[in-house]
DNA sequence: TGTATTTATGAAAAAGTGTTCATATATTTG
DNA sequence: CAAATATATGAACACTTTTTCATAAATACA
């Protein structure tokens, strides 16, 4: 007997998912999307004082998520200001806020 | 100067979270989802057919999704039958489709 | 009972990620 | 220019996750 399968996702559109997915599944990157969902932009040092995350970890946080395309930056005098370029993002955080998964 | 900055999430919740959205951001785990959104349940095998994953690798990822509350299973006969246990998990789906990320 | 089918398990190998540390680069200020 | 401040970089290490493979366990069926 076979059993008819829907889907709706391919290949390619699952891999995209993911990956973005992949950077946000982080305490503190998921707390810097937070955080710049609620602040337009801040600096590299507001963020880390903030959060209380070292300088070199969260500038590799940082350039991560910049690369994958959920952050941009922009430099002004010593400082470099992050914000939020993909506005869905934050979006993920309330989604989960109402799951009742196991921990 | 000091910048006086928003946040709305405690380090207990970006942690349950980066939890949740770790168990699902991988392609074959997201497709495990969007199969399930779509039916209501479906055997290890059935799964294994439509998604061309190997037989115990499945196992291992339905195991896992399971074990961490998003899944529930069911033994019939030789069977063991999946569903979504957590509905609001197929909604991250939909958050990142409209994302426009770099990939 | 023996065989086929379905799913789970566990160990090992392979691949990927997060963190730390030392240091580099750029900018501002005295 | 020298010193201070802010951020980035890269290598090394520890750690976690993913995948594979062989095999076990449970059920169904001849």
């Amino acid at each position: 007997m076979e059993v008819i399968i829907n889907y709706k996702l391919n290949r390619e559109k699952l891999e995209k998912a993911a990956y973005i997915l992949k950077t946000v599944a982080h305490p503190t990157r998921l707390a810097i999307v937070d955080l710049l969902s609620m602040n337009a932009r801040l600096s590299v040092n507001d963020i880390s004082e903030t959060l209380e995350v070292e300088q070199s970890l969260l500038s590799h946080h940082l350039i991560t998520m910049k690369l994958k395309g959920i952050l941009r930056s922009e430099k002004e005098g010593q400082s470099v200001y992050y914000s939020l370029k993909e506005k869905d993002v934050p979006k993920l955080i309330e989604c989960i806020e109402h799951c009742d998964c196991n921990m």
